[in-house]
DNA sequence: CATGAATGAGGTTTCATTCAT
DNA sequence: AATGAATGAAACCTCATTCAT
């Protein structure tokens, strides 16, 4: 076994344990244990189980930041602007429901989740909302309107939003779809005053 | 020292260092250290680690559910529905910032944050979606739509909202004002369409 | 309460303890919790822990060894040794029988007895073999051997015997009742040679 | 250090302590310190103190029933019954006192021990009793009476006998002899009537 | 005679980590 | 690249016991 696919393994066997019982439940012990493998292996390979979480946190953020750019618009669309966000809106929970243990461990509370994952998260979350906050400006702009909005709190609210709905989507994917997002975001945006 | 005293102490002490330092770092003879006490004394009072834990969340959810029923609006409110609502948010911040050691331990991540605190947390949610939701329908009526609005979306999308603002207020209350939140807020509400 | 009421009084408490979980489940605190009172009683009636078992021991000694007492026959008994033998055999298991609390403290293995019980219980022992081997040795010469029998050794047979035989009597008393040991007693010396 | 000899090592240190000062003394602390070596060596070979207290146990009654079993007679001896009785009793009693050790675990009363110990050897007892009864009832008909002899209780008689004979040769070993303990057999037997 | 708060010591157990092979 | 034995630190928890009231 190549030292990569040995990482992804060890990594993949990190990632269940944690989804299933939380961080509080991993050890160097237990992932080698389910890897068949002994202790020594994973030291070689991450250094120490700071090394190894890291590894599964950059892989996780790595992945999740990859799938919210691959939604985000560009910055010169030329649709109707509310359509384009449903758009969006739309494809994003899709991609959430089609690769539910990245956003699993990006979103869902997790027992016993570090600082470093809230903190990498954070920054995660920042460069989303910097991404979003020049598209919802020129989307505001050329819908014409609300006027006066503050946009860097509307991004804010967007983003946070969306974490919270993919919560909804991970949970509960029957009652919670990617097509009832949308359709709710259409809605509120049909209300919302145009010049 | 009375008992409801000493447990009084021990848990501003555990607050302390699970808002300084996180889940992870508590232990009970850290408590007991910076109490000043001997380790049993706590284990007399919270029979054990878990017991401590359970106590704070305990108190801290009862404090800040405390909080947010005084400024959720009564049902059969006389003004304005989006003065009503701007008025409630202006309160609830006005609450976080005043009280931000509750709030931190409720919606700030926290290093090992333990399930039972997500749980709980999220039951607590839960009770405020559910004491929200009639309200905006009423509100929403009241005010003339808009009309089609999934109503339970939007309570949740309000209440996520408000625990993400809270945590801007808490990390910077300086740039988040409780002022600047209701503004956005009656600023949103003024853009959307009334019958 | 009265001193000794109160002494008595935890003394129950603490053999009902042994006798249903062992000594290693005993401690000041549970015998104060179940006779409902603070430790510091306990404290001052029996100074410490090991004064208190002290005092159950010697309840015990005292109490069983008064009942040994009872059944040995005198050494100026009048009649047939082997009917005198038998009649105290049926006599001691009676008495077993009829205060089995005392006895299985006595003789009944119990989970982490301590070592002071058992040098007491050898010394008892002890002294209920040199009561015996003169009555055992004149029964021989009045009923007239077996000659060159080991006296000494056959008392200690004896008392083992007996002991192991309480031990039944306790555990299965509807099986092992004083009559069956008696009458087995019987059967065995009518079998032992006389001149 | 094999793990195989690992545990032995562990396992007599464990023997000697028990012997020495009875149950309430060990602790993996103090196994692990007269060994030399880590506490948690000791956790990885018997998982806790009370696998290593139950592995000690298991050893002893292996030993010791290996070496009754080497002594108890054939059900088809050919010799005078009293006589085999005899030398079985001279055999099992040298044995007792050439593997001191094993005996003393098993028949000792040591401070603090185990339920657990006690059961097991209720068990191994019972299985004595039920190797020796059928012998003891053939060794009676052939030799002709006691007619109508307890033969169970007889049995339990004689184990219980030896069990406490082995105590006397453990603690006095010159006065308790083999020898003094197979002739007083013999006494009792050629005394005890033959049809 | 009795209580309740508090102490200090002793033990078990779990881990991350290292080293020789 | 992998193994297995071993270490050391840190945590939990339970008691016997004392002291002021």
């Amino acid at each position: 076994m190549t030292a990569a696919q040995r990482r992804e393994q060890l990594l993949d066997v990190l990632a269940r344990i944690v989804i299933d019982e939380g961080y509080t439940a991993i050890s160097i012990d237990r992932v080698a244990r389910e890897a068949g493998i002994a202790r020594t292996v994973v030291y070689s390979h991450f250094g120490s189980l700071d090394g190894l979480v890291r590894a599964l946190i950059e892989r996780t953020e790595h992945r999740a930041l990859g799938q919210v750019r691959d939604v985000v618009p560009d910055l010169d669309f030329d649709d109707d602007p509310d359509a384009i966000l449903t758009d969006a809106v739309r494809e994003f929970f899709s991609r959430v429901r089609d690769d539910p243990d990245t956003w699993r461990l990006a979103v869902l509370p997790v027992d016993g989740a570090p600082v470093e994952l809230r903190e990498r998260l954070g920054r995660a979350k920042a460069a989303v909302i910097g991404l979003l906050q020049p598209v919802i400006e020129e989307g505001i702009r050329r819908r014409g309107g609300p006027a006066e909005l503050d946009a860097e709190l509307f991004s804010r609210l967007l983003v946070s939003s969306a974490e919270d709905a993919a919560r909804l989507v991970l949970s509960d994917p029957e009652t919670y779809t990617p097509e009832r997002l949308a359709r709710f975001t259409a809605t509120l945006m049909s209300a919302l005053q145009r010049a």
